[in-house]
DNA sequence: CAAGGGTCCTGAATGC
DNA sequence: TGCATTCAGGACCCTT
């Protein structure tokens, strides 16, 4: 499932494949995956790509004259690149043709992700996000965190608050800074948070260095398979030994979220 | 304000 | 074996 690091690496490569290049129409398999005010559905092609950029799990493409194309891939959507002639995988709903000869598809089984394309003043869906998390400074993350009193690991994944972190690397930033997932937000000292912070960043580079980590069928458009699910500490090792201490690795439920914690190394605060 | 539930959606995993 | 059911998860919405 796509988080922060993995929607870097996806725009790590498509800023090789696709910077530079146009985008020459937009040929929509399936509405609800596509959003944009009506003018824009029609005419605005071709458009050239001139960067992409990142905030939170929200890829961006900046395109000519001020236009941009959002992309947020949910749980399964992801690009890939297909010549003409080649038939274009099941669940594909958009494809951009390109000027190189070949097509852009998003593909996303479950339909969930979504891509937005935005006219220079118009507002987009990454109004109200938070910092993003590898762009946050410490003590603005200390002082967001201590603002509210919510429970750790659902305040880590409210994109209003921190932009980006996703549940894989919230139960890990947990677990390396030795938090209890349900600890409400306002018990935590100012070193526990500064920790947490500290983790997050390290974390959140590792999974960038090793290409993300490969859940759900992550794979970047040129085809790499990331491979940081190898150095999860917690997530997906329920019922395993904690490599730090060898307690048995729990799975529990906090705001409907699977959450994988060592019940020795964190422990709750009350 | 925090928390819990429902919704979207399909493939994989599980149950009988 | 094969069918039916359950579950996972990010964002968003509504209710408690």
């Amino acid at each position: 499932m796509p988080e922060l690091p993995e929607v870097e690496c996806v725009r790590l490569s498509l800023s090789q494949s696709l910077a530079g290049k146009v985008l020459l129409a937009c040929h929509i398999h399936h509405p609800k995956v596509f959003l944009a005010a009506s003018p824009l559905k029609k005419g605005v092609f071709p458009l050239s790509v001139e960067c992409l950029e990142r905030h939170g799990k929200y890829l961006i493409m900046r395109l000519e004259r001020g236009y941009r194309l959002v992309v947020h891939f949910r749980m399964t959507g992801c690009f890939y690149y297909r010549e003409k002639n080649e038939a274009c995988a099941a669940h594909t709903h958009i494809e951009f043709p390109l000027d190189t000869g070949n097509i852009l598809c998003f593909r996303d089984p479950r339909r969930f992700g979504r891509i937005w394309l935005i006219g220079e003043k118009e507002a987009s869906p990454l109004e109200g996000l938070g910092p993003d998390a590898l762009d946050i400074p410490e003590k603005v993350f200390i002082s967001s965190l201590l603002q509210r009193n919510r429970r750790i690991k659902p305040l880590l994944l409210d994109q209003t608050v921190i932009a980006g972190m996703g549940n894989i690397y919230a139960d890990e930033s947990l677990f390396r800074a030795r938090i209890h997932p349900e600890t409400q937000s306002s018990l935590l000292k100012k070193k526990k948070l500064s920790a947490l912070w500290k983790h997050s960043q390290e974390v959140l580079h590792e999974a960038i260095d090793r290409g993300g980590s490969s859940i759900s069928d992550f794979v970047s458009p040129g085809g790499v398979i990331g491979t940081y699910q190898e150095e999860h500490g917690v997530y997906g090792r329920e019922g395993l030994p904690c490599s730090c201490c060898g307690a048995i690795i729990q799975r529990i439920v906090v705001g409907q979220r699977g959450t994988h914690f060592c019940p020795r190394c964190q422990k709750p605060v009350h």
